[in-house]
DNA sequence: TTATAATATTGTAAAATTTACAATAACATT
DNA sequence: AATGTTATTGTAAATTTTACAATATTATAA
């Protein structure tokens, strides 16, 4: 990777509002910020590099601040009013990931002590307009996921119903009837049941499923779309 | 409006996929290029000045264009492969319109001659990665029309309903049943009919409507959700 | 004046989907 | 063996969607 600054366009930079699901909750990854505005918060971005694709740049700041790849990346908005940035024309490409944030998983860069995972319906007060780009995400977050199945990003490889249900509680704000929600999920003939329950859990244990990609292709081809 | 090359961003632009609705086809508005590569079509598009917000570019492009301001205008996608400019590095960032396409409003500038009404389903081949964008931009039209009530932009104030539903066959590519997509809009309360009917049309005149925006901003806050 | 051609307008029954709602099952712990 | 906790499942009513065609109205032609 590259990182000399000649070669970085100085006024394109990519924003990532990363996702990850943390006890049931809906979490985004912000930084406390060590150069100016120091001690604001901010989302994780950088400058996009004179050779670099958009979506390798926005790859490349989630790498290095998470430490992950190979995940759902989508652009979102370029956010590029004239004063958004203090002092001279920055124009900003938000791009939101959805991550399977574990801390087995998550492998930060050498701002780690900097990043936070906080919950989306208490974000602190945020530099330049990154409250704004936030709010944005969200929505554009909260429609794709009732439209594509994309809310499986945010979850294990093995999942159980009640998993999955929490998490579009927490992307949507709102509850759905499990008996409802299940009958619909199930439906789909998306998931498969997996010969493999819980272990450890003081209560019955749930069955884990997965999530049939291949499946969706096949069924995606032949006119069928995800709602839910 | 500055138009001195000192104060252009020379590597970001904007492109503008004007739709507009002739003939009950969908349409986009294309240029042929007097500039390389010449005789090739494109969209119209320009850089982006150093004073002036993204969505004022793309505004005063379409102006520029069209003599139209006033117009719904959305933010697509931004496109900014390294390669996708043939010499050197320019991002573009794609609007699209809706118009009410009449050959009395619109005032084409200079390059007047150059503007054509292209049907969507018959697009020539365009200059660098246009044709991507307005695919996207199809797509993406075709996702928003059917939750937000933005249709309407492509019709006159006045509108009869098979106006409408030809635009909505149109944008989406599918046939609606009459009575069922009457049922389905009239339901909504957003039409207001008016007591005025065609006149000078060989057949049984139709009634005019007019989209009543008050309302739909106040059933939009009581949780209402425009669904076609 | 009447017939014709063309599009506008309207209702209903069946099917499919959505909604509301609660009892039983299964696991770990005491 | 009893308890606490979460997982799992069905049905009836309401609502929405779908399929489908006869009558109304206008300008024009005969």
């Amino acid at each position: 990777m590259d990182y000399n600054p000649d070669h970085i366009l100085p006024s394109i930079s990519t924003d990532s509002i990363i996702f990850g699901l943390d006890d049931d909750k809906l979490k985004v990854l912000l930084m406390k910020r060590v150069i100016e505005p120091v001690g604001k918060w901010s989302l994780p971005g950088g400058f996009v590099l004179e050779h670099e694709d958009l979506d390798i740049a926005a790859r490349r700041i989630l790498d290095h601040t998470t430490g992950m790849n190979n995940v759902y990346m989508e652009q979102v908005h370029t956010f590029g009013e004239v004063d958004r940035f203090p002092g001279r024309r920055v124009i900003t490409v938000a791009y939101y990931a959805l991550i399977n944030y574990t801390l087995e998983n998550l492998k930060p860069g050498p701002e780690a002590s900097e990043i936070h995972w906080v919950d989306i319906t208490q974000l602190p007060e945020l530099a330049f307009d990154h409250r704004h780009i936030i709010d944005i995400a969200l929505v554009r977050l909260q429609a794709k996921v009732r439209t594509e199945p994309i809310g499986f990003e945010l979850l294990p490889a093995k999942f159980t119903l009640t998993q999955l249900q929490r998490l579009y509680e927490a992307v949507l704000g709102t509850a759905f009837d499990t008996r409802n929600f299940r009958k619909k999920i199930l439906k789909m003939n998306l998931l498969l049941p997996l010969n493999e329950s819980q272990t450890g859990v003081p209560h019955r244990a749930a069955r884990y499923y997965s999530f049939n990609n291949d499946t969706y292709v096949k069924l995606k081809k032949k006119g069928f779309t995800f709602e839910l």
